[in-house]
DNA sequence: GTCAAGATATAGCTTAGGCTATAATTCGTG
DNA sequence: CACGAATTATAGCCTAAGCTATATCTTGAC
């Protein structure tokens, strides 16, 4: 409180544009989570039920109820009722894409020296703001160090 | 999805608590935004009002007295009707700390190669889940590069 | 083939964070 | 010093994501 300000403020405009955006990106975090989630489960056991996308998301069933509802409407993910999830083209693609994406992150948070199980615990939310021009920077250090 | 799975499976219950964690951060992610901008505001212009706070934090001004309703009810800011809002002491030291993290994020993104304006922008969401230990991590890094 | 156990869906509640519209208060100007 | 403009507060609405309790459907064991 002592110091003077560090940088040429801010234009009120821009730092509320990068608010927003940040609010827009979590509005998707969740549904990344869930998409991976899914495709994990499938590559795993073959299917995806919606008591263990529950058990694995720590949350209660009618919550993973809910969120998978909120897939099929974007077109992510397909079911039947009480039968298995499975995920669209779309879906897939996407899934594929958030778990390339929290790889890269947790092995930049390592290469700048952050523990393995810290790297995987602080990933689950930064790789969400990670966009794709900083997760091509992450890749250019991490195959050039 | 031609791939097979990457690492041993994590138990459920150990991922769970990883979005668990992410949800908390979450929770908190907006009292710091806002504790932070009220300490902006102070050091620029002596005072910060409700209307400059919805400004640049990008909302409606009904959204921004809402959430200074909260940060008084969690003991970070003080506010009479129609008067400033100011900080406690605890809102006053989490805005240094979250200042102090978010310059951290920013200098190790840029660091790593990230430009500038890219890095400020991601950074705003990063932050908020960057633990002690990854801020130490990295602060680290970058003393020592 | 039935029935109990397990899995999924539905109903209804809570909190948080947005919004618009409007009321109440403060402040600057004439 | 009064009044209009600016600011802040309040009312009431919406959506998302969580929860518990309960209803409905599936399935495996007999």
């Amino acid at each position: 409180m002592t110091e003077d300000i560090p940088q040429a403020p801010i234009p009120a405009r821009e730092q509320a544009d990068r608010f927003l955006r940040a609010r827009e990106v979590q509005s998707v975090a969740l549904l990344e989570d869930y998409v991976e989630m899914i495709g994990d489960l499938i590559a795993e056991m073959g299917e995806a039920r919606v008591a263990d996308i529950a058990e694995r998301m720590g949350v209660a069933q009618p919550t993973a109820t809910k969120a998978v509802a909120r897939l099929k409407r974007e077109g992510l993910a397909i079911s039947r009722p009480y039968r298995g999830v499975f995920l669209t083209d779309a879906g897939g693609t996407l899934a594929e894409k958030v778990r390339a994406r929290h790889r890269t992150v947790v092995a930049l948070l390592m290469a700048v020296g952050v523990p393995e199980e810290t790297a995987e615990l602080d990933a689950e939310g930064i790789e969400h703001h990670v966009s794709d021009q900083t997760l091509q920077a992450f890749e250019s250090f991490l195959a050039g160090r």
